[in-house]
DNA sequence: GTCTATATCGGGATAGAC
DNA sequence: GTCTATCCCGATATAGAC
C-alpha cells in the first residue's frame, strides 16, 4: 500500500493537499484528476500510483478529518459537564472543523447519498468512523449525570448521532451568509432535545416512551 | 423547447420510455446514453436534442410521477377521515407508486442530495412538485378534525413531510427482504407521531412547544 | 520503488453536415 | 430533426527512465 520513504509520504501528501484544494474551490464533480496531478507537480499516472481514484482522495480525506474531530472532541468532552454542554461541544468540533469544506461536502453529498456508494455516511465502508462517532455521543450522555429512561439507553447515541447528520445536511444546505441560520438552529433544538431527554421519564409520556423504545428495537433490530 | 408535431411527441416518449425502463432494470449510474438512444433506435444526438442531459431525463420523470401520486392521493384522502388513516393514504400511494423504482431511486439519491444538483428534492428545480406535495399534508390535517395547537399550525404540514422524506431515504436503503423493516418503522413510527401531535396540547409541554414553534418559525422564517 | 509518458477505452456532451 | 464525427475526461494499462 505505498508504504516508501519520507520522499514517497510527501508525494502522496501533496497530491492529497492539492486534491483537497481543488475540491473546496471547484467541488468534486468539476476538479478532474489531471488538474490534480497538475497541481500537485506529479504526472497523471502518479496521482493514480497513490490514490486508486478520485473517490480513494476522498476516502483519505475522511480517514484523516475523523482522526482530527477524535482528537479534538476528547479533549473538548473533558472540560464539560452537563449534558447540553456535552453534546455542543461535539457539534462545535464538527462545524468548526468541516466549515472550509462546507462546498466540497455539499458536492460529496450528491455523491455520497446511494447506500451502495462507498462514500456514503452510512456505507460499510465509512463504518469505523461513523461507530466512533457514535460512542462520542456514547461518552457525553455516560458522564453527564442525566438520567436515561432504561429503554431509550441502548439507542439514545445513535439517535443523537442522526440529529448531528440531521444538522449537517441542513448546514450544508443553509445559503444563508456564514450560515447563520444552521447557528440558530443549533441553538433552539439543542434545548429542545435535551429537554425532550429529560421529560421522557414522566409517567404521563410513558405510552409514548413504550411506543418510541418499541420502535426504535424493530428498527435497530439485527 | 422541442415543440413539434405529434411524430416529435412520439419520438420523445419513446426516448423517455427507453430510459425509464433502463434506469429501472439497471440504475442510473449503469445506463449509458448510447443505450438509451440506441433502445429507442435513435442516434445518440437526437436522444440529446429531446433531453439536453441524462439529469433531464430524470427531470421528466420526477414531474410524471408527481402528477400521477397527486391525482391517486387526492382520490385516496377523500376516503380516510382520522388523520392516521389519512397520513397513512398519503405514504400508501407513495410507496406503491415508487415501489418498481426502487433501486433507481437509490442510484439517484446518490446523485441528488448535492444541493446544487437540480435533482434535489430541496432544489429550485423540483420545488413546485415539493410545494404540491407539502399541501397534501396540510390537507391531510385540515380535514381530519385533530386539533392542532395553534403554534404549531403553519409548520406542521412541512414537519410532516420531512417525516416522509426521512422514510423514503430510510426505504432506499432498506436492505431487507420486500423492505419489510420500512414497512415496520411506518407502522410503529406513525402512531408516535399522531400521538405526539396530540400530547402537544398538554400544559405540562407548554415549555417544550414554545421552544418547538419558535425553533420551527426561526428556520423557516424567509 | 518512484515516476513520466503515452495509448486506449467507455461514456457524457456538443458541433455541424444533411 | 436527425445523424456522424469529435471532444473531454475518468479510468486502466504499459513501457521504460531514474
Amino acid at each position: 500500500m505505498h508504504r516508501g520513504g519520507p520522499k514517497s509520504e510527501e508525494t502522496r501528501g501533496r497530491i492529497l493537499t492539492s486534491a483537497m484544494d481543488l475540491f473546496r474551490s471547484r467541488g468534486f464533480e468539476q476538479t478532474t484528476m489531471r488538474e490534480i496531478a497538475s497541481e500537485a507537480g506529479v504526472a497523471l499516472g502518479s496521482a493514480y500510483y497513490y490514490f486508486e481514484s478520485k473517490e480513494a482522495l476522498v476516502m483519505a480525506f475522511y480517514r484523516q478529518a475523523g482522526d482530527d474531530t477524535h482528537k479534538l472532541i476528547v479533549q473538548a468532552l473533558s472540560e464539560e459537564k452537563d449534558l447540553q454542554g456535552r453534546i455542543r461541544a461535539i457539534l462545535d468540533v464538527k462545524f468548526r472543523y468541516f466549515h472550509p469544506n462546507r462546498k466540497f461536502l455539499g458536492a460529496l453529498f450528491g455523491h455520497a447519498a446511494d447506500p451502495e456508494n462507498p462514500l456514503s455516511p452510512f456505507s460499510e465502508e465509512t463504518r469505523d468512523t461513523r461507530e466512533t462517532d457514535i460512542r462520542h455521543f456514547e461518552d457525553a450522555l455516560r458522564e453527564s449525570g442525566a438520567k436515561i429512561p432504561k429503554e431509550l439507553k441502548l439507542h439514545l447515541p445513535r439517535l443523537l448521532w442522526m440529529y448531528q447528520m440531521g444538522l449537517i445536511l441542513f448546514w450544508i444546505y443553509d445559503r444563508s451568509p456564514s450560515q447563520t441560520r444552521t447557528g440558530q438552529l443549533i441553538d433552539k433544538s439543542l434545548p429542545v432535545v435535551v429537554n425532550l431527554i429529560r421529560v421522557a421519564r414522566f409517567p404521563l409520556l410513558r405510552p409514548i416512551r413504550k411506543m418510541v423504545a418499541d420502535l426504535l428495537d424493530a428498527v435497530y433490530r439485527v
